[in-house]
DNA sequence: CGAGCGGTTGAAAACGATTTCATCTTGGTG
DNA sequence: CACCAAGATGAAATCGTTTTCAACCGCTCG
């Protein structure tokens, strides 16, 4: 193993002492051009890197963001976090930081001091881990809503947009009888895609019939559940809305195991546009969303703060929706 | 902000030096009992945790490992390396390690530094990385078979068990003419799961038919493509096996809109059993493999490696095959 | 001609652990 | 009773940076 080149090596070589080397690394003190020029080439030649353990410990500080996890079995299976991770690494790396995973069931007091500052997701309500980090004094950024009304630094998107371009959508195929499938009402985005929902529902000036909404658990069971909940209520809305691809999905076979064939009996509409929403037959008609983009955005906000520079402060993204196959012209028996 | 403890602070309250403290929190050095209990019950009431930083500094260690990412623009969407990261998570966490992505792309001195070692994936026959991490000295494990017939630290799926498994299955229900779908060759599981693919063919005293095996990208539109290519050979197999799940897709896919339907016409095979193989119709007969033990398994070898403890070295995890709709008994006609 | 003043550089003290080696007790042994 | 080994603890060096503050140099100005 060869020996690691130190500060020391490089001072030594240009003939200048390690605060030299520091200074002009760090550009904090001024230093004359020429002796700027010999140490960058020194630094070049013996291919020097700083120690990041030494500057950890000195700046009191580690240059690893952490995207955090709450308690979920398979949550980081879902691409939405894959996805983030893939941004937040990305932009991560221009500015000198490493992400790491960190789990809420393995939130030790030795893993918090491993990192700067996290990205939080699937937000709740009033949720217990914004309360805490706040408390910790842990620095964080929010992908997504929720969490606190006085939260300010955080990144999402154009949900407004995309239910509008969406209900919009299935207005013009004819569709009055509109329903809705809710995920858990504790998550802020669950809520946040209702309201919208409800009030673009009625901007078009249609009322909403609440037996044709149920709430159900975020993934195919509970899309299940829900429109079954309504079915048994003896109403049937022509085109039924979920609060994600998943629970559409859930949705779709149900129907489709009840005799009920989508679209031609029934429209339905996710949100998210998860990976299988295009293969699934019939593919999902849904709201895209980057989440990609929207991790590279947390990232740069999250560092931005941690190294003290400006940085503005929500960021909306843009959406795209996607009509696909489970959404058409209402049918005449539906009427 | 509350002043960090630090190891003079338990130090003091327990009227002995650092050194003694570290002694007991590190069984290094022998210590009485009583000493061992009162630095212990200091270190209780203070809420000392040991600054990472300054460890890591020493000891030359970062307690971080990595789990590396090859070039690939979509990759980490895979829940393949969500699940294999969160199988590292969880163990790294035991141990007192992190875990953080490698992109192949932003793998620079100061981020080699900043790990102790890597899991490997998605090698490839003669691996670049494999030859490059051995040449640096980062030590590794790899998850899957690959890069250099001399490695010995790897884990990987018992993929001889799950093709035979499958391959009997069709044999039961009256296949005779089976094809492959490959993906792209430089990939040894791809290669592996196609050799093992004709050794069991052989064993049941049938012949293979090399224009009923094409290869293609891993994706559903290599999948297509690939068996594009053998349809138009003016040959039909009546059960065809692909290296991967997302292959299979394409192909199912392919052959429904070419109007064949699968599994009537013809049988279709995956590996892997990806996320939406169950949700799809039909749903994929495939191999299943848990990437998340993998991962464990993975994490757990390289610390034991780094902490220089013993392992035993290829751990081979158990496969499931799993029959569904794509697969059936021959039809008549196609006999 | 000395004081004052930018502009550069260096000496030394952190940062918070681990580790090596010395020192100091004890208790056992011849 | 002297000696020695073993057991328990401590002093000090070290890891590789950053940072604070002092020092130095050559000028200009009064």
């Amino acid at each position: 193993m060869r020996k690691k080149v130190t500060i020391k090596d490089v001072a030594r070589a240009v003939g200048v002492t390690p605060t030299t080397v520091s200074n002009v690394l760090n550009g904090t003190n001024r230093i004359s051009d020429e002796t700027r020029r010999r140490v960058l080439q020194a630094v070049e030649e013996l291919q020097y890197t700083p120690n990041m353990s030494a500057r950890a410990l000195v700046k009191r500080r580690t240059y690893t963001i952490g995207l955090f996890i709450p308690a979920s079995p398979r949550v980081l299976s879902d691409s939405y976090f894959a996805e983030a991770l893939r941004g937040m690494t990305e932009v991560a790396l221009q500015y000198g930081y490493v992400v790491s995973i960190i789990y809420s069931d393995g939130l030790s007091d030795s893993v918090r001091q491993r990192i700067d500052g996290l990205v939080l997701t699937e937000l709740k309500n009033n949720d217990e881990y914004v309360q805490y980090f706040k408390r910790i004094r842990m620095p964080f950024v929010a992908l997504g809503r929720g969490g606190d009304p006085m939260l300010r630094d955080y990144v999402i998107s154009d949900t407004n947009r995309g239910i509008r371009e969406a209900i919009n959508h299935v207005y013009r195929l004819g569709h009055r009888r509109m329903g809705y499938l809710l995920g858990p009402l504790g998550y802020e985005y669950v809520c946040e895609r209702y309201r919208i929902f409800r009030c673009m529902h009625a901007e078009l000036g249609l009322s909403l019939d609440r037996r044709l909404c149920a709430t159900g658990e975020n993934s195919r069971e509970g899309g299940a559940l829900a429109i079954h909940a309504i079915l048994t209520r003896g109403v049937r809305p022509t085109a039924i809305f979920a609060s994600t691809d998943i629970m559409a999905l859930g949705a779709i076979e149900y129907l489709h195991e009840r005799g009920l064939r989508v679209p031609d009996d029934m429209s339905v509409i996710g949100f998210d546009d998860a990976d299988f929403s295009k293969y699934v037959r019939p593919s999902i008609t849904t709201v895209h969303h980057d989440i990609y983009r929207a991790g590279r955005e947390a990232a740069s906000m999250l560092i931005a703060k941690l190294d003290g520079r400006e940085y503005k402060c929500p960021v909306i993204l843009p959406v795209r929706f996607v009509p696909r196959e489970s959404t058409s012209t209402i049918s005449l028996d539906n009427q």
